[in-house]
DNA sequence: GTCTATAATTCGATAGAC
DNA sequence: GTCTATCGAATTATAGAC
């Protein structure tokens, strides 16, 4: 875990990360980027290609890992021996977005709000972060087909998508003033997930 | 209910919303606007000012009305007799939104992701969006407060900031395949809001 | 009110020197 | 890898004729 001081790609990244978030794809221009981090406006081709494999590095860097986590959970959840419940899949969906926040101890507010913000960007654009969402939420919408069978596939095809849209916000508002995610800190993170994991379940059961 | 034909200002507000809802405010471009409304560029400036100005007509047009439908609901609620239900104060606040549809038949579906998208876009644009739902969000969180008192105001609040968040994502993906609202027709719209009623109200009551 | 023409910027991308 | 310089295209907005 050295800290090398950031070089001209990833500090390109960086700046990306939180200028998309706040402004959109469309509102970030890369003379933007390249002036706040510091750097020559041709090293984004270089590094890059285009602004929109720039855009797809940030979300490979921070949202990808997201979705490897959930899928995780969602297994070990399916390997255990007690009956799974709406809870514990809520919290396989749920818990790595925020945990994610804790390892990027500095800049974690502004990860949460490019995790939210790259899901509500107007398409082409949203097509880039959902294609690396849409397995994980096929496979989680399969192990609530089976523990809730009395639903329809397309009635719980919409509760799940409700419940992702409640986490996309909390990630969006994340720091603001009535927000419900406020800290990065360990029992903050755990608190926060089941506070959502409460508030959406029951509905879940319909 | 006469059916004039649309002028070159309605127009332009028609066109303008379809494209605002289908690629945002920063993807819009006023050239697109005026090209598929078959009107002179300069005719954007003469009726609205600027682009910005443009965008606000659309929001006063389209927004303003749920906001004021949602008030008078709420209202109406509190004269009643009968005590305050959580369901009847989520009814008021969804149902606006999802009538609304019905009013506008052929364009039902773009009002609705307009509506939608507006609340997702990147500052400075959505408080422009938000200071006319502003007003309504407080006075649901009242009235919430008022019949919930053992919960504190800043769980309520971001509670009914999930509300809304669904109430935002069932609009933006209203048409597509696995969407909740499909139809405009009066029997759905008042199905989906019961729908939407259900699945929010048991973790509201937490 | 509607139009043409254009001002004044800004954008993403790249050629080419070092 | 990093830089300067710039191309070509696109943007909002407006001046001014009709």
């Amino acid at each position: 875990m050295t800290d090398s001081p950031p070089n001209t790609k990833e500090q390109i990244i960086m700046v990306a990360e939180r200028l998309f978030a706040e402004h959109g794809f469309d509102g970030t221009t890369l003379r933007n980027v390249v002036s706040e981090a510091g750097v020559n406006l041709a090293a984004v081709s270089y590094h890059f290609g285009s602004k929109e494999d720039l855009y797809r590095a940030v979300v490979a860097k921070y949202a990808r890992p997201v979705v490897d986590q959930e899928l995780y959970l969602l297994s070990e959840l399916q390997k255990g021996l007690e009956p799974i419940s709406v809870e514990g899949i809520l919290t396989a969906l749920i818990k790595p977005s925020l945990v994610i926040l804790s390892q990027h101890a500095d800049s974690h507010l502004v990860t949460a709000q490019f995790m939210g913000r790259c899901r509500t960007e107007p398409e082409p654009i949203q097509s880039i972060a959902n294609e690396e969402y849409d397995a994980a939420s096929q496979a989680f919408l399969d192990v609530l087909q089976r523990i809730l069978p009395d639903q329809s596939r397309s009635q719980l095809s919409w509760k799940l998508d409700l419940v992702i849209a409640a986490l996309i916000r909390v990630l969006t508002e994340a720091g603001k003033p009535f927000a419900l995610l406020k800290s990065n800190s360990s029992s903050d993170i755990e608190e926060t997930t089941q506070q959502l994991v409460r508030f959406l379940s029951p509905g879940m059961r319909s």
